[in-house]
DNA sequence: TTGTATGCGTTATCAT
DNA sequence: ATGATAACGCATACAA
C-alpha cells in the first residue's frame, strides 16, 4: 500500500484577522435610526406590527451593518430556542441519516434547527447529551429507542421538555412515539424464510442494541411456532460491519454446515455474508438463503439482491416532525402525552431467498 | 412485497405531564444557602476559588434540587459558547461521519460539543447554516472544501469565529485547513492503474462536487502524461449511489466496449459497478479493473476487494480539533492564521486492479 | 404604530 | 473567601 508524502506549512503571515469588532446589535441599529431596540426588533421578527417605511428602513440598516441577531439573547429572553434535538446512536448507519432526513424539512420549515447527537449506542452518553442539550435550551428532544437512564428520564420530566421516541414500538411512551414493530419484523422475514422451505434457519446479529434483540425474539418465536430449532444463533456485541458479515458467515457455516438460510440482524452483515459465498463459490439462495434488516438502498444492487426488511425511517422522521410540530405549536390536543404510532414494515424478497 | 399494517392510538389519559414547574435557577440553590449567586456559581464553575465546606453544600443542594445550568445565559454573559459547528455535505456518506468521529473525542476531552449541520452539497445551504450557528454563537466552524458563499465568508470574518476548512488540500484558507490533495489522489490512483498495463481507462463520477472535480483533474493529467485517451469520461451531477454504480457501469460498456479499467470517483460507484459486473459474469480484474475512492471499510470485503484511494478523514477531523483547540485556548501562535497541513493520502489495491 | 420598563440566568469586575 | 453591581442582547407586558 503505497503512501503519499503530507505536508504542512504556514503561509506568510497574512494581514491578520481584523480584530474581533463590536457585535452589532439591535441597540446599533436603533441608534442609527434614532428609534428604540423595541421598533427595531419588531421591524424584524413581526414585520406587520410596524409601519411600512420604519420595516424598510429597519431592514436596509440591518443589511448594511451586518446585523446577526443573538440568538442565545433571545432564547433566554423569551424562554423558546427554536431548537430540536435528534440522539442517535449511529452517524454512519445510514438508517439514521435517513430518519434524519425525515425530520429535518418539516422542522426547518417551521423555523426549528435540528441538532444531532450520537450516543454510540450508550445510554451514559446518551444521559450526557440530554443533560447538555437540556441546558442548551432545546424545545425538544427526538431519541430513539425506548430504554433510558433513570436520570436522563427525571431531567427530561423536570424540563418540561417535548419528547419524541423513535424506531420502535412503544405503547407507554414517556410522551409521544413512532414506530414499528421490530419483533413483528424479524418474525414475519422468519416466516417468509420458513414459507419458501428453509428448515435450518441461522440468525446473525451483531451490536445486540435494543432493536436488534427484537428481531432476534421476532426470529425465536417464528421458529417455535414452525417447531423448528433456534439453535443455529450467532451473536456478538461488537460494531457490526461488512467484514464481520464475512466473518461471522465462516464461522457459522463451519460450525453448522447444515445450515440452508440466514438471517443477518441488518443489511451490513448480510452484504458481508453475501460476498464472503461468493469467495466460497456457495450459491445464494440454491445452497443458502440470506435476509438482511432495514432495506438500504445498497440491497438492491448486490447481485443478487438482498432480501430485506424494509423499515419506513424516513416516514418515522417525518411523523416525529409533526408530532413535535403539533405539540411545540400549541395544537397540543392533537398530540397528547402518551401517543403512539405504528408505521409497519415491508419485506423486500430481493433474489437472495 | 407484502406490507404489514400500521396502527396508532393514543393511551388512556396518563397522569398528564406534572406542569412544567419554574426552572432551578443559581438564585434558588443561594436563596437556600444564604449566599450570593456569584458564590454558587464559583463552587460550581471554579470549585478552588471557594472553601472546601462551601463547595460541598453548594454541589450537595444543587444535586438536591435537580439544577441544570443555563448554558444560553452562561454563553451570554461570559461571551463563550464551547460549541463548535461542524459542516458537512452529507450525512450518509462515511467520510464524514468519520470526519466526525476524529473531531469529537478531542473536543469533548476539552468540554466542547459539536454540532453538526449537513449542507446537501449546496453552497446556500451551507451559508444559512453558517449564518444560524454564528446566530447561535458557536466558538469555532470547522467546513468541508475550499469554496464558500461571499456572505459566508463575510459573517465570518466579522464573527472573528476560527475556521478550520477540511478534506482538501488548501494553501491560502480562510484561516486554518486540513487536509490532502485529491488531484494528487486521482493522479496516483490513475497512474497505478496504468502500471499494470491499462490503456483504456474510463473515469465514472457522480455529484460532481468540489473534490470530484479535482479527481477527475488528476485523472485528465495521468492520462494526458502517459499519451493517453482521456475520453473515457461519464460524469452526473446525481447523487450517487451504488444503483447508480450499476447503471453507469452499464452504459460505459455499452458506448465503449474496448475499456480495460474504470476509475470510480467514490466507493459506492465502484461497487454498484463491481456487482453489474459480477450479474454480468464480466471478470474483475480479468476483463475489467475497477478502483474506487476514500477506501470505505465495505471496499476491503467484497469480491473481490476493490481498489480505492484511503483517505485520512478520521486523522484530518483529529488534527482539525487539535487546531481549533490550540486556536481556542489562547495558544493562538501555534495556529497562526494561514496554517494548513496535508495529511496525505495511500493507495489500496484490492484485488480489482 | 411606537416607546418604557423589566426580566431572562449567568459571568465579570471590583470591591471587601 | 465572599459579595455588590453591572453587563450580555433580546423579548415581553403594558402604556401611550
Amino acid at each position: 500500500m503505497p503512501s503519499f508524502p503530507a505536508a504542512r506549512a504556514t503561509m506568510p503571515p497574512l494581514p491578520s484577522k481584523s480584530p474581533r469588532l463590536k457585535r452589532v446589535t439591535l441597540a446599533d441599529i436603533a441608534a442609527r435610526l434614532g428609534v428604540t431596540k423595541v421598533t427595531v426588533s419588531r421591524a424584524l421578527n413581526q414585520p406587520e406590527k410596524v409601519s411600512d417605511v420604519m420595516r424598510e428602513r429597519v431592514r436596509e440598516c440591518a443589511h448594511e451593518l451586518g446585523y446577526m441577531p443573538n440568538r442565545q439573547a433571545g432564547s433566554l429572553a423569551s424562554g423558546r430556542s427554536q431548537l430540536i434535538a435528534l440522539l442517535i446512536p449511529s452517524l454512519s448507519n445510514a438508517v439514521f441519516s435517513e430518519l434524519h432526513r425525515g425530520l429535518e424539512a418539516p422542522l426547518a420549515a417551521r423555523g426549528y434547527q435540528l441538532l444531532i447527537g450520537h450516543t454510540g449506542y450508550s445510554m451514559e452518553e446518551e444521559e450526557r447529551l440530554i443533560e447538555t442539550w437540556l441546558s442548551f435550551g432545546v424545545d425538544g428532544l427526538v431519541l430513539c429507542g425506548s430504554r433510558h437512564s433513570k436520570r436522563a428520564i427525571e431531567m427530561i420530566a423536570r424540563s418540561g421538555c417535548a419528547v419524541v421516541e423513535c424506531m420502535e414500538k412503544r405503547e407507554a411512551p414517556l410522551d409521544m412515539a413512532v414506530g414499528l414493530d421490530q419483533h413483528a419484523a424479524g418474525r414475519a422475514m422468519t416466516e417468509a424464510m420458513i414459507t419458501r422451505g428453509h428448515q435450518r434457519i441461522g440468525l446473525m446479529a451483531a451490536r445486540m442494541d435494543q432493536r436488534v434483540e427484537q428481531r432476534l425474539g421476532g426470529w425465536q418465536s417464528a421458529l417455535e411456532a414452525a417447531g423448528l430449532t433456534q439453535d443455529y444463533l450467532m451473536t456478538t456485541t461488537a460494531p457490526s460491519s461488512v467484514q464481520l458479515g464475512s466473518e461471522l458467515l465462516a464461522e457459522m457455516l463451519q460450525r453448522w454446515p447444515e445450515l440452508d438460510a440466514i438471517f443477518c440482524c441488518n443489511d451490513d452483515l448480510a452484504a458481508g455474508a453475501l460476498f464472503e459465498c461468493q469467495r466460497r463459490h456457495i450459491a445464494v439462495p440454491a445452497d443458502i438463503a440470506l435476509a438482511g434488516f432495514n432495506g438500504l438502498e445498497m440491497t438492491r444492487s448486490t447481485c443478487p439482491p438482498l432480501a430485506s426488511v424494509v423499515t419506513p425511517r424516513r416516514d418515522i422522521g417525518a411523523r416525529a416532525a409533526a408530532l413535535m410540530l403539533a405539540r411545540l405549536e400549541g395544537d397540543t390536543d392533537a398530540t397528547p402525552s402518551g401517543h403512539w404510532e405504528d408505521l409497519g414494515f415491508s419485506l423486500q424478497t430481493g433474489g437472495s431467498l
